[in-house]
DNA sequence: TTGTATGCGTTATCAG
DNA sequence: CTGATAACGCATACAA
């Protein structure tokens, strides 16, 4: 490993200044055309390579942002990271990116090291934060992290200088709902979810709220977690019991995997004796066999939306106070008229 | 913004020198226990946050890796990636990740980037590296970048120092063939895959040299992509046709997705009346209905390794030359034996 | 248009 | 054990 090669190797090489090659080397117009080639050639044969730790630690700043995200190997985290990657380097920022898998200690130990980076802003959906309370040492972290640079969180935080940008779960669950409604549906089952899960607490008081609208009595609500198995097992006791649902929604689609597995079993055929519908939106959801019916937030605009706000809260410029993301609905063959 | 707390701040604060701060901040033997006290506990007062950029400038080195991936959506480089982070993060590194998409000009700014940021070294899974030629740009940034950090490839570069951790696509395939021709099967298809892919070459290459090692004469191959499209559409080719398959290898899990839909439109079970097998063994594989029997590298054994090699180039210690990682081979119930 | 000198926050070297 | 000072590579205010 040779010695670095910096600007006053080039510097020497082409006899000017330190100045004039960094500005060559930056575009600034007050350089002659013909020196900046030179420059540029110099820099070009010598194998020149900037040092970007140098150049932040001079200006202070950074173009790197902080993602974290509970898991990303998962259809709908993977999905918004992609879709922030996608703006953050179109807005000419890079971003870094952390799973925390929802452990609280990875999540405060990313912010450190954000701060440590000189990150230029943070994003975190999920994880600790969806808790119904924030545990103290997150809230502590955040509160803290947002006095020195620009952080965008999924659920709002007390008492901070960040920005939610929120998904409204109110009404996908609407959309939802009031498709199934119109199929004449009337005993719809909410399947999975935790009851500390703030997204999910949001989305079981939608759906009373919606269903008494509606002139439907009967909640039926399967406490579980996010998975396959948990849809799978909410089927196989719903179906043992008097008086089942004619209409499930499943609280993502991998919970919706889950009950197709488990109707399957049971000799129900979905699309036809039980419709199926759920939350996400993902390609599962249109890899099942039917396909399922699903609604998420438009992700190409959620990533659009987060890192607009994020870049200009990063440039200090005014930023919107209140977004409006469409709703993202497929309909599929997982549904039918109820009988 | 308020300025930033430093060193000198601490040192103001507790009377000592800049040396004896940063010694103290660093765990330093020679500084006494009360002094250490001191420092960390004026550290917590003033909110002391280390910059790690002029702690990398000044050492040259950090602790970043990057990491260089096709579509992270995807469940198979997902998996890949979260193996990698959880072993680097073990080690106490950090990993620097971006979506390739197959992009070559993404590809090489990326090393750019990561020569800039100072990474300790670099690692690419796939991508334009997947091609039968390596693009020379690549190549180029890969040989000048492997000059000075490490670098691992999942693909041999020619003239170059860079390390490749293969996956033995000749097992996996072993794996399955002879998984299908114990159940009696003769007439198997290799579905999916285009031609231009060294993978998928190595994997036909295996696939022809394993029949003819079982003297089977037919070889059934389908080119096509790696999506679900591509499954779908080969089942409706090959069943058209006389004389069908009565096995199927999808090239991916997705693809099965594909094969799957295909063969329950055309009224054809499978797990019985066609057998289907596939490479990648992602939660796919598992969650379709039947779930498809699948193999794939150990993808555990695979990050451990990946990232315990380029550790090892980094500091510079001896490496492993030659590496044998085990295959992953689910049985699902989606084969039954040939009738 | 170009050059000189200084600082960004740390660590390392050399002296006490 | 502790302190002063010089790097690390770059950008910029100020001077020419």
């Amino acid at each position: 490993m040779g010695k670095n090669i910096t600007i006053v190797d080039i510097a020497k090489k082409t006899g000017l200044s330190l100045a004039t090659v960094s500005r060559a080397l930056n575009g600034d117009d007050r350089v002659r055309e013909g020196t900046k080639q030179r420059v540029l050639e110099a820099a070009g044969e010598l194998g020149y390579q900037v040092n970007n730790l140098a150049k932040s630690l001079n200006s202070s700043t950074t173009n790197m942002i902080g993602m974290l995200i509970p898991d990303i190997t998962t259809p709908f985290y993977g999905r918004i990271f992609a879709e922030c990657e996608k703006q953050a380097l179109r807005r000419g920022y890079v971003l870094s990116f952390c799973n925390s898998f929802n452990q609280l200690k990875l999540e405060t130990h990313f912010y450190s090291h954000l701060l440590a980076q000189h990150a230029c802003g943070v994003i975190q959906i999920g994880g600790s934060l969806d808790q119904l309370t924030i545990p103290a040492a997150l809230q502590k972290q955040i509160r803290s992290t947002a006095e020195k640079i620009p952080v965008i969180t999924s659920v709002p935080v007390p008492d901070t200088q960040s920005c939610c940008v929120f998904v409204d779960n109110e009404k996908s669950m609407r959309t939802l709902l009031e498709y199934l409604i119109s199929l004449g549906h009337r005993k719809i089952a909410l399947v999975g979810g935790r009851s500390n899960v703030r997204s999910t607490i949001e989305k079981r008081r939608a759906y009373g709220q919606i269903l008494k609208a509606n002139g439907i009595r009967k909640e039926i609500i399967c406490e579980g977690n996010y998975g396959q198995e948990d849809g799978y097992r909410a089927v196989k006791k719903l179906f043992r019991e008097p008086d089942p649902p004619t209409a499930i929604i499943a609280i993502t689609d991998m919970c919706a995997v889950g009950v197709l597995k488990g109707l399957n079993e049971m000799q129900l055929q979905c699309g036809r004796d039980v419709s199926v519908v759920s939350f996400d939106n993902t390609y599962i959801a249109e890899m099942l066999e039917p396909g399922v019916t699903s609604v998420s937030t438009n992700y190409e605009i959620l990533g659009e939306k987060i890192i607009d706000i994020l870049v200009d809260m990063i440039r200090n410029e005014k930023t919107e106070d209140h977004l409006d993301i469409p709703v993202n609905f497929s309909i599929r063959r997982s549904c039918a008229p109820a009988r």
